[in-house]
DNA sequence: AACATTAGCAACCGCGAGGAA
DNA sequence: CTTCCTCGCGGTTGCTAATGT
């Protein structure tokens, strides 16, 4: 027994939407709003489409600050660091790119983009396969004295920010944060935020969890997921985007997670980090910030296994890491 | 000019998660 | 606790336009 549809498909319109539809269906959401119920709006809209046809058509298409048209480079650049980091998670990718919908990103990324980096990348902008080891082998971590070396997520995406440690983020301050915003949170854990007003990218969060080996971090940018929830990746259950506005995502070991967020920086080794410092220089700040201007923030290497095994196994596991959704969190935690 | 192929993109589908009943 | 309903996500399909032969 199949599953049963979510609306009567004989008695409901399909295929391309015409200007009269969407402007029913903008006047009605407009005026109204969803209503928190997709399924019942077409019919209150005096439209003959199922309620996930109309959700996806406001979402996509509709809704305002939606940005169509060509990609830039920046944008080009934070879908393949983040595509190199967490595979198709196109809602998450397209939480960074306000005004992008995760359907457009992953057109874009299956037409033109994937291509563009299997085929036409010149070799100068090809890295060095990326850093890989076995799970008796502690990768070398970046939290180490020997290695205090780390991105600048100030002049960077937010997508490479490594946990805050002691003193390694001077331009993060601690933040006081409402704990009935959060649950599974603990008083005494502190909250992060990015206080460097020369920043580029949105101010920095960062949340503690009961887990102190986990960091979640989000930024306040606008919605720009096709869901327009931004909450693909939360927190608690309490944190509602539409509370919150953040974009969440929790990655788990700290080791993990520099060893992904390093992923472009040169030939990690399993004996120490000297190959993958040597593109970095700390700022006067304590910040530190990659010297080759011209380097991209991902492996090239990475996402075309990434795009070669993905295509072979439909599996966005790639050998570097894997996802391991922890239900019970509600979090997703990015396991070696 | 006609047909075939490819590219781009909007829309659909089915599944899993989560909340309400 | 179970069932049902809805939402959101990622993968896939199918239509149209552009390009090639």
């Amino acid at each position: 027994m199949g599953r049963a549809p979510c609306c009567d498909k004989a008695n409901v319109k399909r295929g391309p939407w015409s200007p009269e539809e969407d402007s029913k269906l903008k006047e009605y959401i407009e005026k109204h709003g969803t209503g928190g119920n997709w399924i019942a709006l077409p019919q209150k809209a005096g439209l003959r489409r199922c309620g996930k046809s109309c959700r996806l058509r406001w979402l996509n298409y509709l809704r305002p600050n939606i940005k169509h048209g060509e990609f830039s480079d920046e944008e080009d650049r934070i879908i393949c660091s983040l595509y190199a980091n967490i595979g198709s998670r196109w809602s998450i990718i397209a939480a960074q790119l306000p005004g992008r919908t995760d359907n457009d990103i992953k057109n874009y990324w299956n037409t033109k983009l994937k291509r563009k980096l299997m085929g036409l990348l010149p070799a100068s902008h090809q890295r060095i396969a990326p850093y890989q080891h076995s799970s008796s082998q502690n990768p070398p971590s970046p939290f180490s004295s020997q290695t205090s070396i780390y991105r600048d997520y100030c002049n960077n995406s937010p997508y490479y920010i490594p946990a805050p440690t002691s003193s390694s983020f001077p331009c993060l301050q601690q933040i006081s944060v409402p704990s009935s915003n959060y649950t599974n949170t603990t008083s005494s854990l502190p909250f992060y935020q990015n206080q460097d007003p020369t920043v580029g990218v949105s101010p920095m969060q960062y949340y503690p969890t009961t887990d102190s080996s986990m960091l979640v971090f989000g930024s306040e940018t606008s919605c720009s997921s096709s869901d327009g929830s931004c909450s693909q990746v939360s927190l608690g259950r309490e944190i509602k985007q539409e509370e919150m506005g953040f974009q969440n995502l929790m990655f788990g070991d700290q080791h993990m997670q520099m060893n992904k967020l390093m992923l472009s920086q040169g030939n990690m080794n399993h004996d120490g980090g000297e190959e993958y410092v040597k593109h970095w220089t700390e700022k006067p700040n304590g910040c530190v910030f990659q010297t080759q201007e011209t380097a991209l923030d991902y492996d090239l290497e990475v996402i075309k296994q990434l795009i070669s095994s993905n295509s072979s196994s439909n599996n966005s596991n790639n050998g570097y890491f894997s996802i391991d959704e922890n239900k019970t969190e509600k979090g997703v935690y990015y396991n070696y």
